[in-house]
DNA sequence: ACAGCTATCTATAATCA
DNA sequence: TTGATTATAGATAGCTG
C-alpha cells in the first residue's frame, strides 16, 4: 500500500526500515485487534528484533488494562489458561536478556520489598521502564502466577508498557 | 473494509462470522510475513478460541520450512532463544487440551518408538493430523528440546500443518 | 462451508510541514 | 528526526454460484 508497490524484502535503508516497522506494527496490531474482537479469539502478536528484543501484545485487551487488572485482581481470579503461557515467555526472554542468573534469589528480595514496587509497577504504568525496572516487576508477577505485558522497542533499548501510538481500541 | 464499514463488535451471525475469521486471520498472516520481511524480525501470531484451541504461526518462515528444518537439523544447531518459547505454549496448552496427565510417560514410550513417529510426522507434515498424533508431535519435539508450529482451526476439531490458503510468501 | 468477484474501505510509501 | 497529508496499493463485506 502506498504510493510505490513495495518488494517484499528487507528494507537496506535503516531509517525508512524503522519508519516501515513502525507504521506496519501498528497496522498489525490493530488488524489483530479488530479480528479478537469480531470473531471473539484471543490473540497474541510477538515480535522479534534479531538482537532479541520483544515485543509483547495481545490484541484482545489494552495492555494498561491488563496490566491493571493483573494487578488489582484477587489471586487466582483468572485462571491462568491462555494468559500464562506469555508470562513464560517473557520470563525466558528477560532471563537471557537482563541476564538473570540468580533469579529464585532475587524473588526472594523482591517479595521482602513487595509494597513498594507495587507502588513502582503502577507509577511507570503509562510510562517508559528500563530493564531493571522490567525485571523486578516480571519477577514479582511470576511469584504470584501472574501475567504481564511489555512493549519493547526492538530499535530502541527501553520497555514501555504504553500501547503503541496507532493503537486506538 | 469492503462494501461497509463494519462495527467492531463481536459477529454474532455464526457463519458470517467464521467466514470473517478465515478471510482476516489470511490478512494478518500475511501483513506479520511481510512486516517480518521488511523489517528484518521474527514474529508470531497467536490466536486462541474461547474453547482454548489454537493457531500459531511464525511469520518469518513458511511452517513446514519451519518443522522440516526442526526435524533435520542436529541438536542444537538451532538456539533455543526465540522459537523455544513457543514450544512451551503449545505443550501448555496442548496438556489441557488433550488431556495429558500421564506426559512424562508416554514420553518414554515415545523414545522408545521415535523412529517410527519420525516417520509419522514426515507424513503428516502437509496433511490434516488429528489430536493424538499433534500429541506424539509435541512430545517427542519436547523430548529433543525442539519446537514444533501447528495450525489449529477454532471452529474446528483438527490440527493442521499446512499453511492458511491466502498465505504466499 | 468454500471459491471468485467487485465496490468500498483501510493501510501506508512517499512527500511535505 | 517526528508528525501530518495524500496518492495509491491492498484488504475485505457482501454477493453469487
Amino acid at each position: 500500500m502506498g504510493r510505490v508497490k513495495l518488494q517484499l524484502r528487507k528494507i537496506e535503508n535503516k531509517t525508512n526500515r524503522h519508519i516501515t516497522f513502525a507504521k506496519r506494527k501498528g497496522g498489525l496490531v490493530k488488524k489483530a485487534h479488530e479480528l479478537s474482537t469480531l470473531c471473539d479469539v484471543e490473540i497474541a502478536v510477538i515480535i522479534f528484533s534479531p538482537a532479541g528484543k520483544l515485543i509483547l501484545f495481545d490484541a484482545k485487551k489494552r495492555p494498561e488494562e491488563i496490566l491493571k487488572s493483573y494487578l488489582n485482581l484477587p489471586e487466582k481470579q483468572r485462571g491462568r489458561y491462555g494468559i500464562s503461557f506469555q508470562m513464560f515467555n517473557l520470563e525466558d526472554k528477560l532471563r537471557n536478556l537482563l541476564e538473570l542468573q540468580e533469579i529464585e534469589n532475587e524473588i526472594l528480595l523482591c517479595n521482602f520489598e513487595s509494597e513498594n514496587i507495587e507502588r513502582q509497577i503502577r507509577y511507570y504504568s503509562f510510562k517508559s521502564v528500563d530493564a531493571q525496572k522490567v525485571k523486578v516487576i516480571v519477577m514479582l508477577e511470576k511469584k504470584r502466577n501472574r501475567s504481564i505485558y511489555f512493549f519493547h522497542s526492538p530499535f530502541k533499548n527501553s520497555f514501555q508498557l504504553l500501547p503503541p501510538i496507532n493503537y486506538r481500541p
